[in-house]
DNA sequence: GAGATCACG
DNA sequence: ACGTACGTGATCTCT
């Protein structure tokens, strides 16, 4: 029989500073918890203990030779962070029956001890958990010690016996206390002799043994067979006897706590399922819960009751007659729920019914005749429809040319714009934060790929189906006063859903690319890189993947003795800022430079974007509207938002973009358009001055910096006013803003006093916005959007930090795309009504392009530019430049 | 799946 | 004293 006794503060703690922060949306710190319960389950697989219980600290440490500073100091180990956690860990473990044990004035390791001393008269076997070495005395032939210590998030655990006890240390476990009685440990407020550290400690024990043993030898002490101690070390002990003899009494964990303890209580026991998964759902633990097995309890929800989804009463729909009568109803609906399939093969409508009867409708191409008919009047004008994931469902439709109108709501949409940083927004985890309850998996259900294959049964993906499209309609109950709560019904109903049928045409559309322009460079990268690698090779004098950084690490570091510059978690950085910094040590780093952008260039760009070319000769890209934290859009399979533009080589791909014969491009990008809505967000007269003046931002800023005259602004003052430009809206320090132009940390220091000094606005609202932050727990954009920074209570300096520079940054470069979302629609509106055969294509954050026939170039040009210009009434001038011509290269001037 | 690197605004 | 710029996505290696 097997006990596992677990230091419940010692683990706790190492989870706490071993997995990074994690907070539930309210703010409340989880990671302790969190990385305690993963080490649990972990141990639990590991061990398969018959009986299991936790001990806990209930005794202030003794400050008795620390000054108030000390105590202080000491009190930091302890954040809040962490301190809070404590009660919530302790009814983790209640709700899943394992006993805990504390007792006032007595610490876990004395439990520990008298827990391990009764386990053993009773003829069991324990295992110690804890990460604290003091535990080592306990180990015993029957009590064994896991030391667990936990890394990145990683657990690692080394058993400790009385066998790999002596291997290490060279003495019996007991003699830990002895060890500690000389050196002393400075965690624990354990003095030891002063001026003996380890090293002679623990010579001392393997000698000795005891101190007891020690002393008895005095004054002729050795510390290894026949080699006598020094005079000072042998002066020091007889000095320090009485100390030594404290600090074992302060060593020595106790065995006779009066604990009620005996084995048979701590068997394992089931855990209350509904008390624990309403605690883990609490904490937002969707994946534990998961993995637990747990389930949400049956029956109806009484929160939220009313809006929460009730039982659906389904149907699928075989008859034409009974889908016409469905229309009718459904027209008659304020607004009725949809979901498709991805192939379009089968929707499903939910609806509400007098009295408040949930019903849901399938309809499917297989089995209704009239299906094509159905759908095309269902996604007509005179159905209006909520979804969930509107811009991905309107693009599947445009791609089988279906077009789909009156789309009222988007779940997906609502609740990105309510938890922007949640980064994913399921369905089933939709319901489970807003509702408690659990939903079938839509990738295990109706979304898996053989969901409604002949023989799959699809009974269990119908019912799946039809509840998720219900969910919809119960979300918007939630969401859609929490938008207009907030003030972000504006943004959600006049920017992100009309957004979505401009971001689907665009998908739809795709950008035109050479495919045989493209295959040349590639042909041409190829050449370029067997050649940097065969010299590689010859200058390290060895094959090897130049792709591994750790293999390039060592032939770099260890083979060639280059000096390593900076160092990663897993080794030495061979990052580009090295090598740049190497450069000219060794020739084989030029070779590597540029064998790494050539392979980049190849690998990310010529056979990334050749292996997505269409059919059409079209790369569609997939805009995605719900990942990004500050409300721009992003780019995937492929990324068009990262083209190469910055190196000459790289921009050669620009030339691979273009227009069919007859038509061209046109681009047209904002001017600073981050700069300047910082200058109408702080107020900053002098900045706003300076853009309406019409200069060049940077030369002015240099300018005033500097106290030149405009025209005696040289080169290298207007690149450092840039980057000094550039660093503000990031929320930059002194120390990064030097590394970036290259000038001391002082020199830097002084640019950016002289600069809040002349943009003082900009001083004023870099401290306001922080502290409004601290208060409201949120920032937001001109617009409204949000995004909320717990990061700012935190305890830990850098995650603090960061919070801090985010909620600077963040209401910038979130109305930068507030503004270009806005105007996008337009674009897209007056394109239409002016009947133009012009059509966007992509948008690159602060840049749209557009292609059009060439006749109308000229048109699109100031149409892109008022639309971009006009779309708000701000302080400042917002500027957009456009251009034209046959490639992306060429448009972009 | 995580980490390192590098492409963009 | 801390540790060092905001926001993304793709590719490659290694565990």
């Amino acid at each position: 029989m097997k006990l596992m006794v677990i230091d419940g503060n010692s683990i706790i703690n190492r989870a706490f500073y071993g997995v990074r922060m994690l907070t539930t949306r309210d703010g409340t710190p989880t990671n302790a918890v969190y990385g305690f319960l993963t080490i649990l389950q972990k141990l639990l697989e590991e061990e398969k203990p018959e009986a299991l219980c936790v001990c806990f600290d209930r005794k202030a440490p003794t400050f008795r030779h620390l000054t108030y500073e000390g105590y202080k100091a000491q009190r930091k180990g302890m954040p809040d962070e962490l301190a809070v956690q404590m009660p919530i860990l302790k009814d983790v473990l209640d709700a899943m029956n394992i006993p805990r044990f504390e007792l006032d004035g007595w610490e876990a390791d004395d439990l520990l001890g008298t827990i391990s001393v009764r386990d053993t008269a009773a003829g069991w076997e324990t295992v110690i958990v804890t990460g604290d070495r003091d535990a080592l005395q306990l180990i015993t032939d029957t009590v064994r010690v896991k030391l667990v210590s936990t890394r990145m998030g990683q657990t690692t655990e080394k058993d400790m016996t009385p066998e790999t006890f002596r291997e290490q240390y060279g003495f019996e476990p007991i003699h830990i206390i002895d060890l500690k009685a000389l050196m002393g440990d400075a965690s624990d407020n354990i003095p030891g002799i002063k001026g003996i550290g380890e090293k002679t400690a623990m010579a001392l024990v393997q000698l000795y043994g005891s101190i007891d043993h020690l002393y008895d030898h005095m004054p002729d002490i050795c510390i290894a067979p026949s080699t006598p101690a020094k005079p000072g070390v042998v002066k020091k002990l007889a000095e320090g006897e009485e100390t030594a003899r404290l600090s074992y009494g302060l060593a020595t964990i106790r065995t006779d706590a009066p604990v009620a303890f005996s084995p048979e209580d701590a068997r394992q026991r089931e855990p209350d399922g509904p008390a624990l998964y309403q605690l883990l759902l609490k904490l937002e633990f969707a994946k534990l819960i998961d993995k637990l097995g747990l389930k949400a309890p049956q029956g109806e929800v009484p929160a939220e009751a009313g809006t929460a989804p009730g039982a659906v009463s389904g149907e699928v729909v075989e008859d034409p007659a009974r889908a016409g009568a469905l229309l009718d109803l459904w027209r008659s609906q304020e607004s009725v729920d949809l979901l498709a399939l991805p192939g379009l093969d089968a929707v499903c409508v939910s609806w509400r019914e007098e009295g408040a009867l949930g019903r849901a409708a399938v309809l499917r191409a297989d089995t209704l005749a009239n299906y094509s008919q159905v759908l095309e009047e269902l996604l007509g004008a005179g159905i209006r429809k909520n979804t969930h994931d509107l811009k991905t469902l309107l693009s599947r439709l445009l791609r089988a040319g279906l077009r789909g109108e009156a789309f009222v709501f988007d779940t997906a949409v609502a609740a990105y714009l309510l938890a922007p940083t949640d980064g994913s927004y399921d369905l089933e985890k939709l319901g489970l934060t807003y509702f408690n309850r659990e939903f079938p998996k839509a990738k295990d259900t109706y979304l898996a790929p053989d969901a409604f294959a002949p023989l799959a049964g699809g009974e269990g993906s119908l019912e799946a189906l039809m509840s998720h499209t219900a969910l919809i309609g119960a979300l918007k109950g939630v969401l859609a006063p929490r938008l207009v709560e907030l003030g972000m019904h504006k943004l959600c109903y006049e920017v992100e859903l009309p957004l979505c049928p401009v971001l689907a045409e665009m998908e739809q559309e795709g950008f035109l690319v050479d495919r045989k322009a493209l295959s040349a460079f590639g042909e041409m990268l190829t050449q370029g890189i067997a050649g940097d690698q065969a010299r590689i090779y010859e200058l390290a004098g060895e094959a090897f993947n130049i792709n591994s950084t750790q293999q390039l690490g060592r032939i770099l570091f260890d083979k060639l003795g280059l000096p390593p510059v900076k160092k990663t978690k897993t080794g030495y950085s061979t990052s580009a800022e090295v090598l740049e910094k190497l450069r000219g040590r060794h020739p084989i780093i030029e070779a590597i430079l540029d064998y790494r952008q050539l392979s980049k260039l190849q690998s990310t760009y010529v056979e990334g974007l050749t292996k997505v070319i269409a059919p059409d000769g079209r790369i569609h890209t997939s805009f995605q509207n719900t990942v990004t934290a500050t409300g721009r859009l992003s780019s995937a399979e492929p990324n068009l938002q990262n083209i190469p533009v910055r190196t000459a080589l790289g921009a050669e791909l620009r030339k691979m973009f273009v227009a069919p014969p007859g038509c061209k491009l046109v681009d047209a990008d904002y001017s600073q358009i981050e700069l300047r809505l910082l200058s109408c967000i702080s107020g900053d007269e002098a900045m706003q001055a300076a853009f309406r003046s019409g200069e060049d931002i940077h030369t002015v800023t240099a300018s005033q910096v500097f106290g030149v005259p405009l025209e005696a602004v040289t080169h290298e003052m207007r690149r450092r006013a840039k980057a000094v430009n550039f660093g503000i809206v990031y929320g930059i320090s002194d120390f990064s803003l030097a590394q970036d132009i290259g000038v001391t940390r002082a020199e830097a220091r002084a640019y950016m006093d002289k600069y809040l000094e002349t943009y003082h606005g900009v001083r004023d609202y870099m401290k306001a916005v922080v502290e409004k932050a601290r208060e409201d727990g949120y920032v937001s954009t001109l617009l409204g959007r949000r995004r909320w920074l717990p990061e700012l209570k935190s305890s830990n300096f850098n995650t603090r930090s960061f919070g801090e520079r985010v909620a600077l940054n963040m209401p910038i470069q979130g109305t930068a795309a507030d503004l270009i979302k806005l105007a996008m629609i337009h674009v897209r509106d007056r394109l239409a009504r002016e009947g133009l055969e012009a059509r966007l294509v992509l948008q690159v954050h602060d840049e749209l392009i557009v292609e059009c026939p060439d006749a109308e170039v000229e048109q699109v040009k100031a149409l892109l530019t008022q639309e971009m210009e006009g779309v708000l009434d701000l302080p400042v001038p917002m500027r957009a430049d456009s251009a034209a011509g046959q490639s992306w290269a060429e448009a972009k001037e």
